[in-house]
DNA sequence: TATTGATCAATACACTGTATCGCGCGATGC
DNA sequence: GCATCGCGCGATACAGTGTATTGATCAATA
């Protein structure tokens, strides 16, 4: 075909210039709407009109884009109230909501130490809130309450996501593990765990990470009020 | 060279039969060694002096094997002691001890749910001992010290890493982290958090670890006996 | 003995993160 | 205004990954 006659390529809509925060939001929304594995480089870049090399004049690697996609999500997460038992509670639930909005935060938050400035700055949104507690016992206390928040969302978001991928075809629950774990309480060789499971009752998710947040809190109370 | 004076291969050592077992193991071995990306299908089938493809005969896929690696190190990890609390302490412990032993569980830990054989014994070792807390109480306390242990341990060996990554070439730490914090610090918009890691002592692992859990058992105290 | 069936190794494929290389374009010096 | 330099960027390349498929080999069976 002829120059003349042969169309333009199609006019893209400007290719806005990339920046940091262009590339953390693209691998993020990859990471909301597909889990971890669906974030790649090349993917990134694709979503973002550009070769996968282009990445790395903003960012180092692979790991790097991780901690970027963390701290960006540290600016939903910030502690409020009054007093130190309503700071951390805050704390722990905004950061709940937050990996509860982002699932892939359950694998990547605790993984590495989270330096960046939003991750700082919910630090501090912390800190500022403890006046009340002395300052030799703030960081073993803040420690235990992430501690405890990121392990309890953990196991949260890894049953959810086992009950949605056997609940999308439940035949493998009730097929396979199911029917597994009846076999296995039978050979009666697990009569506690069996009895547990039979008789008490099933608390939901949040009523578990509201009864163990409490017991941490209590136990607060009572040491920095010893 | 005629097949006459071609010499035999090398009689293999007979080439133990493959196993389940030996899959784990070497897995294993790997990972304790070189951190779980060394664990490949490809090395781990190597390191057996075998195909990669001959591991599908024993497991379904790498899943598989990261599920089966965990509930191998599950056998290391069992409650000991009299009354609920030493149960639950211990229970936390000889996790915190089997992670510090295979630095990798950290990132494997929760991640999905176990219901392998060992991790099933482990959970029985733990609810044979919680005869003195009401049935419908058990499950929702036993989450929190195992949410609390996972978060701890991985916020531990997060910093372990960080600190041998940054202390074979402390340049770095010194070269740019610590300027970086430092100047963090000085724009004056983290006053409570600057005021705290400047003027608070600094625990160490063990004490942090075990000021958090006694904070959480006082707490569980506090609620079964009310 | 011939055929079938299973076993297992090799090959192949799509995909990953990243190093390297060379082109083309924009800024700079005359 | 023009030539040159430098450098950012895109394409290519490479080693490695998990896994599907294929093809051969060998044992057991008809």
């Amino acid at each position: 075909m002829v120059v003349w006659e042969r169309p333009e390529p199609p006019s893209r809509p400007a290719l806005a210039p990339l920046s940091r925060e262009r590339i953390v939001q693209a691998a993020i929304r990859l990471a909301d709407a597909d889990g971890l594995d669906a974030v790649s480089l090349r993917k990134v870049a694709t979503a973002l009109d550009v070769g996968p090399m282009r990445l790395y004049g903003y960012i180092e690697g692979k790991e790097e884009l991780l901690d970027l996609m963390v701290d960006a999500t540290h600016a939903e997460i910030r502690a409020s109230g009054e007093g130190w038992r309503e700071v951390l509670r805050s704390h722990a639930e905004a950061m709940r909501r937050a990996v509860r909005r982002h699932e892939w935060l359950a694998d990547l938050l605790g993984g590495r130490p989270q330096l960046g400035p939003e991750a700082l700055a919910t630090s501090e949104s912390v800190m500022s809130g403890l006046d009340d507690i002395g300052v030799d016992e703030i960081m073993p206390l803040v420690s235990a309450i992430n501690a405890y928040t990121i392990g309890a969302v953990r196991r949260e978001i890894a049953e959810r996501r086992a009950e949605r991928a056997t609940g999308m075809d439940e035949k493998h629950w009730q097929a396979e593990l199911g029917p597994y774990l009846t076999r296995s309480f039978a050979t009666g060789k697990l009569p506690a765990l069996a009895k547990v499971v039979h008789d008490a009752v099933h608390l939901d998710a949040d009523e578990t990470f509201r009864i163990g947040l409490d017991c941490l809190l209590d136990g607060i109370e009572a040491r920095i009020s010893r």
